[in-house]
Parts: structure tokens; C-alpha cells; sequence
DNA sequence: ATCAAATATTACCTATACGTAATAAATTTC
DNA sequence: GAAATTTATTACGTATAGGTAATATTTGAT
């Protein structure tokens, strides 16, 4: 409800005495105490399932769309993550019984990842929790701002993704 | 440049076929996709200094107005953390000669962390990294949106925070 | 002063995050 | 069409993230 500015924004976690530097440095300070408190949130009213936020990521790429399962390396991309990541997580998640791994037919390198019964019968009790915290984080914002909102931020996770390529090889500046 | 909206935030990492479900679900994966790229960029441009993004978080808070030193108790709080991760985190940054611990004198529960010589002079060189990072990033933003943008964040990170509190014990929707 | 409750850390455990190297299978090249 | 290259995954190691329990202190109540 408040309408001050960037002073708001740094009122959480922040004690006394601090004046000069995060003002410049605001966008990642906001992006990890978001995405923290989303995650922790979402780990705690969980946690009965059985499953972390990092599983539900898996099981959502999994029930959207793809009867015919996806490769490591798709789900990979999807989440924004790594091979050795999703490997290891997807090992788990198999002897948890939440999905199966076989050898694709077709590329006998890649493992196909197919979504059980039980692993889908879990991910939409998750879902309808994910939907719920996300309605009470979102309902922090004016309903007319949030597409506005959404798209900035899209524009914002694509330029991070962008840098992230940009700095793996010595390609930085131009 | 584009103004089409959703299905633009969509576009990276999203193979075809995906039509229904995530569009209601645009925060978190939109919010996941901005840290994990930042994060993996900023990681990338400073490991030849011999830290990592969340080291220089540690420093960046040791570094803001207090000579005085910080408790354990409250870098965990400045960072959104953990007490465990931070302890952690903190040894190995003393063995590395980043920062120094010690028994505080008023509390001697508490060990006050303060920072060495080198790991200022290290966090200095990562701060212009860490600025050059955020030009490049908040450039694909209009500038005029920026200022509006962080606000909103910063109205979303601490909803997120408070969701995270909320969910600790049964006190959940109230 | 004394004992109970609250608090700052640590210890130990599981789950990512991600770099490097190894492995195996597919693709390209000559 | 066999060798070189690329590619999907695994193996292994270090660095968080965070839950639970133990420890050491401080504080509060009697």
C-alpha cells in the first residue's frame, strides 16, 4: 500500500546504517530474496507430497504437453539448468518411483524420461498448491500491473540468459 | 523491441507443443529462469578471482557501512538464508582468507565476522563486474520502466519472504 | 542466585548447482 | 566406410540450501 519508492523495496532484511551501495545494485539483491522466499515457501507446503520444488519443476515439464516423455538434455534446457543437474535429480526421482528412464530408440545415447501414475497423480496435488501460493504472492500487486509486469520480467530472464552465454566463452562485451 | 506480450516471455527454452498450462504459472518459472541465468553469468565472469556469487554476497554485506562487523545471525537474515548454509559458507571463505571470526564480546553465543584486507580488495574487483552485469541485463529494459519495475519487485520479493514465514508453521492462508 | 526458556552456532544429512573428465553412440568428413 | 568430431549422459568433486538435533550462552522468572 505504500507508495515510496525504492526505500520500500529495502525495507525487509535490512537493518540500520546502510545508505550508499545497494541502491545501484538493487535488481539481483530483489531477484534472490524473491526467488528464496518463493522457493522456501513452496518447499514447505510440500513437503507431505514427498517432492521438492525442483521435482515439481521436473514432473510440470513432464505433464505438459509430452505423452511421448523428453530426453535429459530437453528438460535440461526447459529448466534452465544443467545435464549433471537433472541426471542426478532424475535418478532419484526414478527410485522414488515418480517417473521412468528408458534408452530412446531412436538416439540410443539419450534416455527418455516417461511420467508415472503416481508422478502425475502427485504433481497436480502440487499444482493446485503452486497455484494457490502463486495467486497469494501475486495478489501483493495491483491485478492491472501484473501483465505489464510479467512481460518486463520475461524481457529481463532472457537478457540474464543471454549474459549467462555470453560469459561462458570469452565472448563478454560485444 | 517486440510488444507481443505472453507468448514472447515464453519463446526461450520452450520447445513446441506447449500450449495450456503455463501461462497461469509465468511467475515462478519466469523468476527461476532470471536468477539461475544472472546467477550462472556472474559466476562465470568472476571465477578467475576465486569466489562465487554467493561469496561476494557475504562480502557485499560486510562491505556495506559496517566496520563494526556482522553476527552470523545477521548475514543470514541480510541474505535470505540459512544459519547452516552461512556457517558453512563462512568457513570456507575464512580458510580462504577472505574474512575473519571471532567470539563477540557482548554475546559469546555470536561470532562476529569481519572482513579481511584481501577480501575487500577482491569484492571491489567483482563490484564492477557485478555493475557491468546489471547494465548490460537492465539495458534490454526501457530505462523509463526500470524505476516502476524494481519497485514492483521489490513489493513481490517481500510477499514471497512473507509467504516463506507463512508457510513455516499451520498459519498458512489467515 | 537458580532453573527454565530462548538464542547463536555447529554437526550431520539430503538435495541441488555446476565444473571437468570419461563413455558411448551418432554425425560428419575425407 | 573408417576415422575424427560432435553430442547425451554419467562419474566425481566442490559449493550452496536447508531440515533436525546437539551445544553453549544469555535471559527471564521465581
Amino acid at each position: 500500500m505504500a507508495m515510496d519508492d525504492i526505500s520500500n523495496a529495502l525495507d525487509h532484511g535490512a537493518m540500520p546504517d546502510e545508505v550508499d551501495s545497494p541502491v545501484k545494485f538493487l535488481f539481483p539483491l530483489l531477484l534472490r530474496r524473491a526467488w528464496y522466499g518463493l522457493n522456501q515457501a513452496f518447499r514447505r507446503r510440500i513437503v507431505h507430497l514427498g517432492i521438492t520444488p525442483d521435482q515439481y519443476t521436473v514432473l510440470r515439464n513432464l505433464c505438459e504437453k509430452h505423452m511421448d516423455g523428453l530426453t535429459q538434455k530437453d528438460l535440461t534446457q526447459r529448466m534452465s539448468s544443467d545435464p549433471n543437474t537433472v541426471a542426478s535429480l532424475l535418478e532419484r526421482m526414478e527410485s522414488a518411483g515418480l517417473l521412468t528412464r528408458k534408452v530412446d530408440d531412436q538416439d540410443r545415447r539419450a534416455r527418455r524420461i516417461m511420467l508415472s501414475a503416481d508422478g502425475k497423480k502427485r504433481f497436480y496435488q502440487a499444482q493446485a498448491i503452486a497455484q494457490e501460493l502463486q495467486s497469494e504472492v501475486l495478489g501483493a500487486l495491483n491485478g492491472d500491473d501484473c501483465p505489464r509486469f510479467m512481460h518486463e520480467l520475461g524481457i529481463l530472464a532472457a537478457a540474464c540468459r543471454d549474459a549467462a552465454d555470453r560469459s561462458l566463452k570469452g565472448t563478454k562485451p560485444s
